[in-house]
DNA sequence: TAAAAAGCCTAATTTATATTAGGTCATTAG
DNA sequence: CTAATGACCTAATATAAATTAGGCTTTTTA
């Protein structure tokens, strides 16, 4: 059985987690927004998933993907996460070029886009942020009441959680010592993401090397 | 939990089965192709089975019927099909107006759109189709080779079963006794519907009646 | 027995889905 | 270093599937 790769087994992934959820096979689309890509791309992934005997499906059917073959079980059950940056500081984030390393994060966290980012401050401590940790982030320009989110408030970037009181939103800091930042009407606010996972260690792109070595 | 209609009831099975054997939950047109009838009326008939609860699904949405009851199995396991007439015979048949009377037959062998013919003559014997005997027949343009079919070669209507030979088309009786009949160019024949059981019994007219009553 | 409900149909229309075409860019295998 | 892959994208297009509209007929039901 022909090996797959890191984007090939996220997809059959995908494919297995949402028919599982659905109780249905998921269509090109809705693989396309879960795994934030657009229709084509997934067009393409299920074909090699198909060549390589992975999936079957009917031509121009909707629903018709069957698993023939379930996606090994990955050893580390781990996925390369790029670090594009820090956060809780002034500094330009989400420049792709910005890439200052990566981490692993186990895969099933991970939805739709996702990067990471270093943290700088001690404004979440309360939900167990610290100084120095990775937050990996699903980039998406909206956020539900109660999510910890990465925005953009006028230059500076920040993770806080977000909480929508009636006419206007607070972005809350996880810290007793700290108080909210109330954003007004002019304020500019830009959601960049909501944070799904907190990586406590140190950046492995040394041991992502290893990793595919051996 | 409201009662059911036979056709409905049908529906609710076509639905099991199908999901069953593709493996998918089918689609509207799917179901009306199983049921011999056109896709607005499977349609109608999903409405009333959602208004019921028997079934659930998403506003436009391919394939997305989820089945929350499933069906009671039917008590008598029948079906009423009416009876249009003789075959093998000279006289016409398939006139709805025609319609002689009706028998019982087992759900599960039902496809599509079904009648039946009293079968006059000895032609089948061999394959245990009896003079009196009834034979149950979807109505369908077109049938595969060694099909048992009821076909017009002309005027005449007969059961037979199908062969195909290369170049020309047989009716094969299957009775050692009795030669096939040769299909030439010129001879019109109009493949009626395949044979998809066969009833050696009484007409029920009579039986169907006692049992909506009780 | 008249009205309502159930079943069907044809003909369109709308929406969802799949698929193609034609690029870009990065990574990998020669 | 160069060609082949893999992974993406935008913009269309093609096809499948669902749904609506408007009518007809038969069966049920009040």
């Amino acid at each position: 059985m022909e090996q797959l790769t890191n984007t090939q087994n996220t997809l059959l992934q995908a494919i297995e987690r949402l028919k599982r959820a659905m109780g249905m096979s998921p269509t090109v689309q809705e693989l396309a927004v879960e795994l934030g890509v657009k229709a084509p791309s997934v067009f393409e992934g299920l074909k090699r998933l198909e060549d390589k005997g992975y999936i079957r499906r009917q031509a121009r059917k909707a629903r018709s993907i069957e698993i023939l073959h379930a996606q090994t079980p990955d050893k580390t059950n781990l996925t390369a996460v790029p670090v594009l940056g820090m956060v809780a500081a002034g500094a330009p984030i989400l420049a792709l070029e910005n890439k200052i390393g990566q981490v692993m994060v186990p895969n099933n966290v991970l939805r739709g886009k996702c990067f990471a980012l270093k943290v700088q401050g001690d404004s979440m401590i309360d939900a167990d942020i610290f100084e120095g940790d990775y937050v990996v982030v699903r980039q998406q320009p909206i956020a539900e009441n109660s999510d910890i989110v990465v925005a953009m408030v006028g230059e500076e970037a920040t993770v806080k959680r977000l909480s929508i009181e009636g006419e206007h939103i607070e972005l809350r800091p996880e810290n007793q010592k700290l108080k909210p930042i109330i954003i007004g009407q002019q304020d500019e606010l830009k959601i960049i993401g909501k944070v799904l996972h907190v990586w406590s260690g140190v950046d492995t792109e040394a041991l992502l090397e290893k990793a595919k070595g051996g």
